[in-house]
DNA sequence: TGGCAAATGAAAACCGTTTTCACTACTAAA
DNA sequence: TTTAGTAGTGAAAACGGTTTTCATTTGCCA
């Protein structure tokens, strides 16, 4: 994930509102009924093979940027140049095991970086405000089906 | 970082190869003197600066390429497009502490994930890989440049 | 010395994301 | 209702880091 941003201005309302647009709510929307991480094309696409008047993409990177900020979407990088996301529960936050194989990816019980936050800021004196965490590698049945084949 | 890659291909040498070539070397003498993260153009504008015919852009990516793969070099992204490169010792890696406003670095003296490779194996049945793990927050001076002024 | 594979670099292509800017939809007075 | 003023939208262009392409050069060795 990525940790990052939402940072608490209550006002300063820059335009790209911190109100959920009627594009937004479309986004949410998508996101609500997926359990794997989509990234802005993958929803701008879902969105247009199924309303009528689909949101620009513009407005569904608009959009995620507001919706990550008020808590409702966790932004996620795996460290390819793509970004995605999935809702959260307000405010939450998770990291992943991302299959390197078969992409499918699950969600870790328990932020590392969280519970050691208060170590770091006593050993370095350190602030921590976000953070990144993704582990790559083989889900179970990746794992299985590599080796009977040999092909290590 | 992102310790990725670095799969045993002993031989399968396509070309890029893991043997230490001209180029590589230049790139290599830069990060052997840069204590900061360097992009490829960071490092492209050192060698420009310096040498009296200095390796072409293309070269430095793919130098960085193949010190990765060799384990001299590693990868650290910090979720904005720009990937930084460090010289490690061979094989090894460790993760930051980036402040988010003077955007030094300081290295973690420990790998959290390495730690917990083989819970995660047991508890996910996941065999890890690799990984990404980067912390962002305030160093000291700049917590300290925060709190007088009250500019939270 | 000739032959070849590897290395190199300039330029173009890529590709996800951001900016620009003109236009439309809201909303809240008047 | 009309009328502003404001926020939202989208097409197209710009961006910026990275990768590809492809023609040329270099280094090796038979
Ligand atoms: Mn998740
Ligand atoms: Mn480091
Ligand atoms: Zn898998
Ligand atoms: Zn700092």
């Amino acid at each position: 994930m990525s940790v990052q941003g939402s940072h608490g201005h209550s006002h300063s309302k820059s335009p790209q509102s911190l109100r959920l647009t009627k594009g937004a709510k479309k986004v949410l929307e998508v996101l609500e009924r997926t359990d794997e991480l989509s990234s802005a094309q993958d929803i701008h696409s879902a969105l247009r093979s199924e309303e009528d008047s689909p949101p620009g993409l513009t407005t569904v990177y608009r959009s995620l940027e507001s919706l990550v900020q008020l808590g409702l979407v966790q932004a996620v990088d795996f460290g390819d140049g793509e970004r995605r996301y999935e809702m959260v529960k307000p405010g939450e936050h998770h990291h992943h095991l991302v299959c390197e194989v078969c992409r499918t990816s699950v969600h870790l019980d328990q932020c590392l970086v969280q519970q050691l936050e208060e170590s770091i800021q006593a050993k370095y004196k350190f602030e921590v405000r976000g953070h990144i965490l993704e582990i790559f590698g083989l889900c179970e049945q990746c794992q299985q089906a590599m080796t009977p084949a040999g092909k290590k």
